[in-house]
DNA sequence: TTGACATATACCGATATCGGTATATGATGG
DNA sequence: CCATCATATACCGATATCGGTATATGTCAA
């Protein structure tokens, strides 16, 4: 066995800096594959090999036009990153940690009437 | 030039499933490298690795306990990721869909105000 | 139809990454 | 101290991945 296939889910097309570049870009709306080589400063088919993960993944959608290729953000792909990610939100928002204090503190109460009883 | 590093931030640590998978299990508490293994059904030494990785990023810290190691989950490591993509949640979530609905709305509004003076 | 433009693909070399196996390290109990 | 348990590291082979360069494809304009 070997390394797994890493390009075939959102989280792997999103764990390469450039092409979350690329995505940040395209949510300012539909782009040709040249304005994204200058806003990246890549190499043309550095780009057209980003792109092309990204849109396997379904993150970008394309249309032709003319002899150019437009692109454009289809960001329900990330929606699972963010599911996941989410969960986690407990980890630092304090919101939740002030939830966190309050059941806790209900829990202890739970606690002590227990005992009481 | 080669392949860039990919394990050194979150994103890519992130990336590799079992890696959110022992992320996941730690998320219910502290646990010791064996516990992992079973829950994965992995062999040792790779979860040891993915355990490196993750502890390299900041997403899990460890605790000596007698012969064992309890590694625990620290989210926080997280928030970057979940920072990111929250800027596409507008992407698919329906309050954002029809908060978008409304300020067009509004800006037509604007837009024939503009016309008639 | 030919030449310029826009993009995608093929190929290359370097290396990072994964799983697997063997071994090192380190603590505990007898 | 020795055997055992728990974990980390070293090494290996396979391969995916990245950037770079050259080339193919496809469209438009003169």
């Amino acid at each position: 066995m070997a390394r797994a296939a890493t390009t075939a889910d959102a989280f792997n097309a999103v764990a390469e800096p450039r092409r979350r570049q690329i995505l940040d870009v395209l949510a300012g709306g539909e782009r040709p594959v040249n304005d994204l080589v200058h806003a990246l400063g890549l190499a043309q088919p550095q780009v057209s090999k980003h792109l092309r993960v990204l849109r396997e993944v379904g993150a970008v959608e394309v249309r032709d036009h003319g002899r150019q290729r437009l692109y454009r953000l289809n960001g329900h792909a990330l929606k699972p990153i963010h599911d996941w990610v989410k969960g986690y939100e407990r980890s630092w928002s304090e919101r939740f940690e002030q939830l966190d204090a309050v059941l806790a503190e209900l829990e202890q109460k739970e606690e002590r009437d227990g005992d009481d009883e």
